[in-house]
Formats: C-alpha cells, structure tokens, sequence
DNA sequence: GGGTGTGAACTAGTTCACAGCT
DNA sequence: AGCTGTGAACTAGTTCACACCC
C-alpha cells in the first residue's frame, strides 16, 4: 500500500475530505467512466457501489462530502458525477510527469494507458544509463539525468514518478524536489525523507505480496484446497540466523511458539 | 493503494493482529534486514521507526501484537526480529506464485528481484499470446494459458499475479481460483469478483497519481514554487460531457463552485 | 416506492504518557 | 538512566437506520 502525508495534521476542520474518502474517488470515477462508455445515463448508489467493490453506505457517505450531487429515488447522473469527482481530483487539468528510472518498470509506467486517460501525460523519461539516451521507450525518447532540472522547470512539471533502483532513489528525489517537484510516485523499495510540503506515495510490488501471503499462510489447516502438497511445508527455522536471541518469553516453547492459529 | 478483504468480518477476537500491524510488518521487515545487512547487533523503536518512516509508539504498538521481543532499556535484537516478523509473514516457507499476462509490467515483475529475496518463486510465466510461449523472460520461457491449470496443481501454486489487460482480468481470474489459487495480486484496473475464501489485493498505478493530483491540486495558490507557469491552467470544463447534469445546488454559481479550497 | 443524505452508534487505528523492567 | 510495553484517551473511518425528498 501507500501512504500520503503531511494533510491537516489532526486539525479538526469542518470541509476538506477524508483521506479514505479521496483513497476511493479514483475508483469511483474508473466505474463511473465504464458507465459512461455504455451510456448508462443514471446508477443507484448500490449499482455503482457494486461496481467500485465498496459497499453503498459507505460510497453515499463518500460523495457526501463532495456535495449533493445525486437525486433522491432516482440515483447520481453518471456524467455529471464524472465531471464532478475528475474536478475534485484535479483531473480536469492536465499534470505533465516525469518518469526516473527507465528499467523493466518505468518502460511498463511509460507503457501504462491509464496514465494519459486521466489527465496524465508523460512529458520526459530520464535515466542515468548514457546509452539509454535517444532511444524511445513508449514512443519518447529518453534523456539523461544531467538534463533534469531543465526538463522540470521548462515544463513545469510537479509530479515525478521515481522507478530506480533503491540505492538510487533518495538522491533522485532530492534532485527532484530541489528542482520544483512537489509530488512524488515511489516505487523504489525505500523510505525517503523530503522536506515539509512535499507529498510521497508509495508503492512496493513485494509488500502486497507479503500481505497475501500472511493471509495465506492461516488458511492453511483450514480447508485443505485440491491437494494440498506444496502449500505448506513449514520449513526449518533458519538455525544460522536465530543464533543471538535473547532468552525472552521463558514460559514458552523453545521454538515453535505458533501464535494462536485460530482454529476457526 | 490495495485493500484486503474477507478478514475476521467484525468480529472482537482478542488474538489476531490488526490489519493495519500487517501492512505494516513488510516495511519493519526491510529497515530491520537492511540493519542486518550492516550487522547491526540492536535498534531503539525510536532509530528502527525513523528508518521504517513511521513513529515509535506506533511501531511499539505494532510489536506488542507480536509479543514482547524487545528488551527495556535496550531496544530490539535485530536478527531475532526479522526472524519473528518473517515467521509471522509466512516468509520462511517457500511461496510459488504465477504471473499470468506477460506485457512490459508482468516482464517487470517476473524481473522483479524484491520477490525471491522474501521466499516468492515465480513458479511460471503465462500468456494468452501463442507467439510468446517459449521465450524466454527473466530467465523463465513463459508459458501458454491453456497449461495454466495444470501449471498450479502441478506446482502447488497458492497465490497468482494478474498482470492482464482489464478485460481479460476477471476470466483469468475465475481460471486461477478454480484451480486452487486463493490469493490475487491484481494489477489490472478491474474490480475482481471472487469466492469467499479468495483474497484479492489490488495495486492501480494510476489511483495512486491521482491522489497525489488531489492534493497537488490543493497546493496551487498557496506556495507558488519556481514559476508556476503550467502548474495551474484549470481547464474549461468539457461543455459537452455536462449537457444534462440536473440542476442541482441552485444557490450555487452555475460552474464554479469551487470546493472551499481552504486558503491555509 | 425508491433511493439519497446524514446524524448517531460503532469499530479500527493512532497517539499519549507512564509504569515497570534491565 | 533508558527504553519497552501497554492501558487510556483520542481521532479517523465505517456501518446503521431512517428522515426526507423525488
């Protein structure tokens, strides 16, 4: 998952929305796009809540906040509703973007339609490799990192996107931030530290992964899906790494220590 | 972001880490294997919380779900940590998992080295292109989709990658979960409709620039950094997507109504 | 009838602050 | 003295349930 910061840090105001709320506009507006597609000219709050993946209490809540926009015993106009969360999002205006890293990654995000559908357009990609210089990726050609201050400040761009290496990436983000950019993307598996007022979001491939598998991992012993060779072998505590741990938790076992499985 | 679904519905068990604690534990996991790396014998909650970019008490809140492994007055032994949080990941057993739709981001992931360090095997590569299969990807000939049942009970795969375009997504989806997958990265911009049992995260790459925009947005106006020149043209509202929006909030201005943009 | 909009009740998550161990 | 572990207080987010309007 990401993480935004840095928004009304606990003060308790009245209008601005919820962080969760804005979380979901995205979704709401890629159900309501599809609508839109098939000229559904009006969706229920159930509808549309079932096509977001959300329930309808919590999608009517959410547009609550963005003002009454919908109709009572009729439902919302798709493409008024449209119109209205792209305005909120600030999808209405265009946000050119710089992509850094131009490895496996950053040639998918250049790749990735759904960028350019909403407002997004990709106005450079830049990667420290010279020899990646000139060569098109998506139709682009890339720069080199040298040219990276210019290309922010003569485009006034204020959204990068960071796919480098980890080693890479805070030294990036400085560069980015020092030349203007206020909005960064983060998919460098790193923490990186900017200066108040600056926003990061991040996303990391292997942590959703780790996420399915701790849930994955207490289903097993439950339902025994098809066969289910393969699906848990608890293997051997790593004996060379558990050398130095302190004797804490006497009362338990040595080493198993399960905890609490949860037998239903 | 992705969300988790199907977990402990609302129920007030006592034994069961918070949701938010395991979306959290792959982020305490690398600060703690980087510290590793550097053979660092003990962290404070205080030193481990900077280097995982979140505050102490919420990482001391986070670890006493786990059991008290750390020490008073001394901090946390850091090689017993990463042992205790990747057992509680389900990361010291081996986790085979396919990638089904090998485009620039399914190359991007299969390339992807965060997978294997963490106990992810990329068990196959799948596409539905015939003109594919064979190649090679990240050192794995990719596969063709009509193997793909055989590929997961053979293998013993529990959890897959969707790396599909949209409109493929949920077929592939329903493929998977029939053969005995029951955890789904999804990556395509698809609402995915599954079994209970089944756990689906989803990451958008494109959600996540649009909350960075919504929040950009709310920036302009109050620190107009560098020139900002091309950071704001709010483009005239698309005339002919608002045709038949109802007139709604007549105390309003007819198209402005601009959204309280709370001027600091 | 049908479906929105929203206070009120509830649940989850975060932060505080300090007792208690080393 | 220093730092963990954790109740208690607080804040954010979700769900309920129903008044209200079309």
């Amino acid at each position: 998952m990401a993480t935004g910061r840095n928004h009304r840090p606990a003060t308790s105001r009245s209008r601005g929305i919820p962080e969760a709320t804005v979380a979901r506009l995205p979704l709401y507006l890629r159900a309501l796009t599809a609508l839109s597609e098939r000229s559904v000219p009006t969706v229920s709050s159930e509808e549309l809540a079932a096509a977001a993946g959300v329930n309808s209490a919590k999608l009517r809540k959410d547009f609550s906040y963005l003002g009454s926009y919908g109709t009572r015993g009729v439902g919302y106009d798709v493409e008024y509703l449209v119109y209205q969360i792209s305005r909120e999002l600030g999808l209405t205006q265009d946000w050119p973007v710089v992509i850094v890293g131009i490895g496996n990654l950053g040639a998918a995000l250049a790749n990735y339609g759904g960028f350019a559908s909403r407002g997004f357009r990709v106005a450079a990609l830049i990667d420290a490799d010279p020899s990646l210089a000139g060569k098109p990726v998506a139709g682009i050609a890339v720069q080199h990192t040298d040219e990276l201050e210019t290309i922010i400040s003569e485009n006034g761009v204020s959204i990068g996107v960071i796919a480098t290496p980890a080693g890479a990436a805070q030294q990036v983000c400085d560069r980015l931030v020092a030349a203007g950019i206020t909005s960064i993307l983060n998919f460098a598996p790193t923490v990186l530290s900017v200066p108040e007022g600056v926003d990061v979001r991040k996303v990391d491939l292997s942590i959703e992964l780790q996420i399915l598998a701790f849930h994955e991992q207490r289903k097993a012993g439950e339902e025994p899906h098809g066969e289910d060779e393969g699906a848990a072998h608890p293997v051997a505590p790593p004996a060379a790494t558990v050398t130095k741990r302190p004797a804490k938790r006497p009362e338990s076992g040595p080493d198993g220590d399960v905890p609490a499985v949860m037998p239903a």
